[in-house]
DNA sequence: CCGAATCCCTTTAGATACTG
DNA sequence: CAGTATCTAAAGGGATTCGG
């Protein structure tokens, strides 16, 4: 079995407060765990469920992001012992605290990509122009 | 040169507008970028300084979150021309609108870390006491 | 059938050394 | 000081298989 520790080898720990928020902030702020959040919102859903809403997530991924929020306490898993088998997800009370959070930082991105293609636009084409005027057109020394 | 390409092969992107936002979420919501966002909240800081004020990250990864979120229009970066060399690094007004919610995600992980951290140990203990009984202590059939 | 585990390859992050 | 180049280690992801 694939071992669920999360410690980097980089992950020095001198101050310990700081470095467990750090190590939280990182499962959360994860690649898929944000969605798998979003989407445990309004209803339990079932693995398959998850697996066909989230695109382009591997069923490797899933499985282990949901084991991460379930071990985390923000998710509850319930396995129902019949065939065909039926295991389902919801969020815990912990689970539906952060979901506040997340909804606020996935509805700042639907109403700012317009603003950041710009942004990317701009920049890709100033690098492309000219890639050594981004230093000429800086201010001058102090 | 390491080109700045982000899209990975598994990135298809049948309906665009789901796509976009993924793809922009994962930038934000990434390891370091949260933490350099938070650190440009009060003041303009230099490089070496967040170097140095963000516990654990490379330089190549330092740079590469900040060349993202200056792609981005998320922050800005200037350069001085001098010696020795002086970068500073600020948010723009857009990157201000993140900030917010990005505290407000930060802030929470600051406040249930410890229920995270029970739920957990919680966890791990009844996984390693009882392996099967996590399929027994669930209900039965419907 | 649903979901977990395994193999294997690709992508990404991290450590280190070096440059303008 | 502020990066870049390079190499290695680790994580991610697809396909397949196993198990209930």
């Amino acid at each position: 079995m694939e071992d669920g520790t999360l410690k980097s080898p980089g992950n020095i720990c001198d101050t310990s407060a700081s470095c467990e928020v750090r190590d939280l902030l990182d499962r959360i702020a994860d690649k898929w765990s944000l969605l798998v959040i979003e989407l445990l919102a309004h209803s339990t859903r079932r693995f398959s469920e998850l697996h066909r809403e989230i695109d382009g997530i591997s069923k490797r991924m899933l499985t282990l992001s949901l084991r991460q929020l379930e071990r985390d306490g923000l998710v509850r898993r319930t396995v129902y012992p019949v065939v065909p088998p039926r295991v389902d997800y919801e969020l815990t009370a912990l689970g539906a605290t952060v979901l506040e959070t997340i909804e606020s930082l996935v509805s700042w991105t639907r109403q700012h990509r317009g603003e950041v293609a710009l942004a990317r636009a701009d920049y890709d084409r100033r690098s492309a122009e000219s890639p050594e005027a981004a230093l000429l057109a800086t201010r001058s020394s102090r």
